[in-house]
RNA sequence: GGGGGGGUACCAGAGCGGUCAAAUGGGGCAGACUGUAAAUCUGUUGGCUAAGCCUUCGGAGGUUCGAAUCCUCCUCCCCCCA
């Protein structure tokens, strides 16, 4: 078990903000290391698009949960559980404070609350459900699901296919209803958690994606993508910054128009985002560059 | 100079006498979200003292009980002929 003097101090906020700055410079401060919490910067094939850390940063701090996969690798929240779990209680053993930095907030929240245990999906169930959704449409998906498990399908977004696929693929490995697994349960941590947010006024905030959309293209995003593309069909890849450059590479559109996109979906999931941490206020806002400000916070709140 | 087409909400683009504050798409804004999550999905998008009222469909007049829709003039844009 974890020492209760031990806190993980959590960093989030919309891409492009400068979470991994402020995560490297409050790191050093603490002398510690840095977990990822960003779903995509797992793949080792995704570089660019997905603004990684780049050498230099990684070789300031230790960071954990970058580039450890491959876009082949099948991998979800709760492995990400699991695994951060294992070596918080590894890197605790050496430090007091850890950092956790990144954008995915089911991930993140995984790691401070928990989530409830589920078997792994079967690949040939979970396509078998894949099929019937292509073949007969959601509806029938939505009649499957009431069957099974009414409760759920009450109060799921019933338009939403990715959910109700989800659900049936549980209620049938396990053959007991989603609704009556799905606990929500809130798991008690050993340590203490603070969560930091970081923001930037509106305009701001989209400046820095412009921005930085343009400076991956200059670093070569456009190669990086070219070489992924025979596994473009791979989830991994179902991602901002990829997508739109493969329909530039398939001549749907100029590399110019695929740009713009790429700021525009990025913006997107900025504010997806911002929804998503906004759900709780557990979150002290901060602007990227006050670091005496949130070191400050941290000192009087970690204490 | 002659002929034709057209100017609709942030953009594109339907509508072509009432059921039009105006389809649809894009963009914007807001939201949901426990295993594909940078994913997936939802709502909203003229104004207001909001089941009502006010101001909108290039501009000005006109026809009509009634006009984004018809007529006249003006204006701007596009295409064809010269």
């Amino acid at each position: 078990m974890l020492n209760s003097r031990k806190t993980l101090i959590v960093i989030a906020g919309p891409t492009a903000v400068g979470k991994t700055d402020a995560a490297i410079k409050l790191s050093k401060y603490w002398n510690s290391e840095i977990i990822s919490a960003d779903s995509r910067q797992f793949f080792s094939e995704m570089s660019i698009g997905t603004a990684k850390p780049d050498q230099q940063q990684l070789n300031e701090v230790k960071h954990h949960f970058i580039g450890q996969l491959s876009i082949h690798d099948y991998y979800n929240v709760s492995k990400f559980e699991n695994e951060v779990m294992q070596l918080l209680e590894k890197l605790f053993g050496k430090h007091d404070v850890v950092i956790m930095v990144g954008g995915s907030g089911l991930y993140i929240d995984a790691v401070c609350k928990g989530i409830d245990n589920f078997p792994d999906p079967e690949p040939e169930l979970r396509s078998f459900l894949k099929g019937i959704y292509l073949d007969e449409g959601i509806v029938k998906l939505q009649e499957m699901l009431f069957h099974i498990d009414p409760e759920y399908y009450a109060k799921v977004d019933i338009n939403n296919p990715n959910r109700l696929l989800r659900a049936l693929e549980v209620c049938h490995t396990t053959g007991k209803k989603f609704s009556e697994q799905r606990l929500n349960s809130n798991k008690n941590r050993g340590f203490r958690i603070i969560k930091v947010g970081l923001n930037l006024p509106r305009p701001q905030l989209f400046n820095r994606i412009g921005f930085r959309v343009d400076q991956m293209v200059e670093k070569g995003l456009v190669e990086e993508v070219q070489n992924l593309l025979p596994f473009r069909h791979l989830n991994a890849l179902n991602t901002v910054g990829y997508k739109e450059i493969f329909d530039f590479l398939d001549s749907k559109i100029n590399l110019e128009q695929a740009i713009e996109n790429i700021k525009t979906n990025t913006r997107r999931y900025a504010k997806r985002q911002l929804t998503w941490f906004n759900r709780t206020d557990e979150y002290a806002w901060f602007e990227p560059s006050e670091l005496n400000e949130i070191t400050n916070y941290l000192l009087s709140g970690s204490k």
